[in-house]
DNA sequence: CGGCTTTGACCCGCGC
DNA sequence: GCGCGGGTCAAAGCCG
């Protein structure tokens, strides 16, 4: 039970720039599996602890993925600029098309000239649907059949916000029906959903501070294990999310390798 | 009942 | 002007 806990698709692996001591993800894993011995000699004391450590630990987890998430945010909206000023250099335009034209399997972000940028995303060939989980809405409001690929093309708009101008179209690669090609037209006039409900969480934590520091001994109240739970549950099982972080993270990766 | 998807019709730009 | 192809509209249907 705990265990389904700690593992919650944290083991992702997202964040190859920080050192691993950052993310004590083992330390965790394995702190379960060396205690299991000694838990039917002191069930409740240990369990106790155990517990309460994991739940630190999983606070923690939690509070480094945010801050990375954000953080990535930032730097992928500012190499997208860097990029802008890097398209009035014909080397490094000449270089960009190489990559894109390459077999990139991983989803990454195109050049952002005149606001239109391309997203590769791998699914299941076997699946027809045309979605991208970006942590957008968006309404389909169309599809076509196009005249070099045989596979349909969906057009969608952000339905998040009323005024939001930005579309978006879907269709499977010509060369791998594994792939889906999303073109991104526009720049969103709000936060993603996502984002929303990250801010929504991060307030109802910075609140429980207050709560916890009057009310508990220990530090770590029922609030806090429930709202752990919460985000791990959200935040673990949100393809979403997890789509998000490999795009930022790949579209990085695609630019230290220009550099 | 409201929001979303589906899908045929329509619009528009482009090349000939 | 005409045909073609991509993009959009809008009515009908579906679904929670």
């Amino acid at each position: 039970m705990v265990a389904t806990t700690t593992s919650f698709s944290l083991d992702l692996n997202l964040f190859p720039f920080h050192k691993i001591d950052d993310i004590p993800i083992t330390e965790v894993v394995h702190s379960d599996d060396d205690e299991h011995g000694e838990e039917e000699d002191d069930v409740d004391h240990g369990d106790l602890s155990r517990i309460s450590n994991e739940n630190k630990k999983l606070k923690e987890m939690l509070k480094t993925i945010c801050e990375n998430y954000n953080s990535l945010q930032t730097h992928v909206k500012s190499l997208m600029q860097d990029k802008l000023i890097f398209e009035s250099n014909p080397k490094k335009r000449k270089l960009d098309e190489t990559v894109q034209q390459s077999s990139w399997k991983m989803p990454h972000l195109e050049s952002p000239k005149t606001g239109v940028r391309r997203v590769y995303v791998p699914t299941d060939p076997s699946d027809k649907s045309l979605i991208v989980k970006d942590g957008y809405q968006w309404r389909k409001y169309g599809q076509k059949v196009t005249r070099d690929n045989p596979s349909p093309r969906a057009y969608y708009k952000c339905s998040s916000s009323p005024t939001c101008p930005v579309k978006k179209k879907v269709q499977r690669s010509v060369d791998d029906a594994g792939v889906l090609v999303a073109t991104y037209e526009g720049e969103h006039n709000h936060k993603s959903t996502k984002e929303e409900a990250a801010y929504a969480l991060a307030n109802e934590r910075k609140n429980s501070r207050s709560e916890r520091r009057s009310n508990s001994p220990i530090g770590v109240t029922k609030f806090d294990e429930l709202l752990v739970e919460k985000m791990a549950t959200f935040l673990g099982k949100d393809p979403d999310f997890t789509a998000e972080l490999a795009a930022a993270i790949s579209s990085k990766i695609l630019e230290v390798d220009l550099l």
